[in-house]
DNA sequence: CATTTAGTTAACGTCTTTGTTAATATTCTC
DNA sequence: GAGAATATTAACAAAGACGTTAACTAAATG
């Protein structure tokens, strides 16, 4: 995680899910952490390429690595348990303020000076 | 809406909202559909710069333009009834596998063979 | 009908992102 | 220890995004 405002953090999410080999990474790290070489059997890439995709996941919070005992020059990458939630907050925001919307148009519809009937 | 393939109006929507002022159009369209200018008082923006953000909004399928019958140079911008529907799906199927996840790690945690201790 | 109003498009410069090739650790294996 | 394996960083070029100024379209307004 390297972003600190939450606005700025929260456009990293989204700009790092903006890109379809970044997601396809998220997803097969989400079955199961994995080294970059597993991701790279996946993505089609060279593992240069990879490596800066999982520093964008990185400084966008949405991943973190880990050392491992076994081999010490792999880490282990995996999804940050609460990678998603600026953005499941923004959503959820969202989803409120469309709920409002909705409403006011309905109770706008339905107001009795105008008796159901729209523009229209 | 321009983007054709699933995966391509994905990434197009992530896109649009990695932009702080982009969000903030869209919270400003979810209380109520606006004008380019009325837009353009809260973002602070010149309105070629604004225009361009619409046009991404646009083409990202999360905004859509209707002309009036008062003054026809204005067209009021709201948002797209279903913007967020493959941003939504693709964060459910996220969510789906974050559970599958725990449940896995848990079922490991507590197998028989190990009696719920951990490695560490 | 000329002017103003509302807004978009075009052209340009700048900054960022992305992939590639090459170079650089670091560590396992023989 | 020499060489292979795993992965990252550096340097560079190509492509894209963003804001600005200028030019443009279309319609309201006097």
């Amino acid at each position: 995680m390297d972003q600190h405002s939450p606005t700025l953090q929260l456009s990293a999410a989204f700009a790092a899910l903006s890109d379809a080999s970044r997601r396809d990474m998220i997803r097969m790290l989400l079955q199961k952490p994995r080294r970059a070489g597993e991701l790279a059997e996946c993505v089609d890439m060279s593992p240069q390429a990879l490596s800066r995709h999982l520093r964008v996941l990185r400084k966008a919070g949405l991943v973190s690595e880990q050392g491992i005992e076994e081999d010490a020059r792999v880490r282990i990458y995996s999804v940050h348990p609460n990678a998603f939630q600026p953005v499941q907050q923004w959503m959820a925001q969202v989803e409120d303020l469309w709920r409002r919307q909705l409403q006011a148009f309905k109770a706008f519809a339905e107001s009795p000076r105008r008796s159901g009937k729209l523009k229209a």
